[in-house]
DNA sequence: TATTGTTATACTCTATAACTATA
DNA sequence: TATAGTTATAGAGTATAACAATA
């Protein structure tokens, strides 16, 4: 595949193209790499017509392992709108995944809690996303470069909550 | 803000989730890095009619720097579908920011090129997201870390197009 | 006044499959 | 047969602003 279909070097492919057009930003590979590691996950979940869709898993495994759990505390761990993250669970108390109830401290708030076939489902999906993105990662990053990794994007995690990002 | 609405502490707060809930999945945290980085660039190009969403930059840098580029070579850099890349080049050709044209070398292929209009964008948003990108960053990981993070990323990056994801 | 959650709206991004035209 | 690009379709995800109820 040639870079330029009129290249001077014919036989010039696409390794030739200067990254530093990409101006070395950090934010360039994060979102190639998010969405190459998104989309190997949405295949691996595709039969699964609940699951499927990267934005609600988490929340799935939270309410999962902290029943009670709040939505605008999901907002907050996932980085998400608050708004944004009532459409997912929405979505999954209409497949009878969770159960939403309101709290008896704070008439505002709700508590959710998950359903035998909502933690059914999150059992199956936990054991698919876990082994996805190790395999995945396996593929093209060394595993000292992958524990250097995840040491650094867990304390951005940290900050960004810290910072409100 | 609480956890859980009717926790035995109720001081207790989000710091206090259990993330190995996310079972250390390296793909958490790299979707939540991208989810937030993007979102902060998107508020910086608010104003940029064309330039908005972050899916469009690096193909019209990539136009701006290698003239005659094609869109199958655009999309395997950006690790896109060629009908997603397809689109993309719809909406810089009809806001006149590029040109296609047909190669005279094979006539399936389509050679890009930036207008004078998409060259004054290019470098305008240029300058937005390098600067934001760094900006982002330096408010979330120390400069030595990030340093060791776009080492490891580039060298992903060139696995992901070996691998094809 | 601030917070929790909802509703309505609109937009971005992406993949899939079927198609054409060329090679 | 394989490749370059298009079209049509569908779905996921997100943010914003305005709102109601409550604190």
């Amino acid at each position: 595949m040639a870079l330029v279909a009129r290249s001077r070097e014919p036989d010039s492919r696409p390794d030739d193209v200067d990254l530093d057009v990409l101006e070395n930003t950090l934010s360039f590979y994060v979102r190639v790499l998010d969405m190459a590691v998104s989309r190997d996950l949405d295949r691996r979940l595709r039969d699964l017509e609940v699951a499927r869709g990267k934005g609600k898993i988490t929340a799935l495994f939270l309410i999962d392992s902290h029943p009670g759990i709040r939505p605008s505390v999901l907002a907050d761990l996932t980085r998400k709108d608050r708004s944004a993250m009532g459409r997912i669970l929405d979505g999954f108390e209409a497949h009878g995944l969770i159960t939403r109830r309101i709290s008896t401290e704070d008439n505002r708030a709700q508590e959710l809690f998950i359903t035998p076939k909502g933690a059914a489902l999150a059992a199956k999906v936990r054991t698919i996303v876990v082994d996805q993105s190790e395999s995945f990662f396996n593929r093209i990053i060394p595993p000292k470069e992958q524990a250097v990794l995840i040491d650094i994007l867990k304390r951005a995690y940290r900050r960004l909550r810290e910072v409100g990002q």
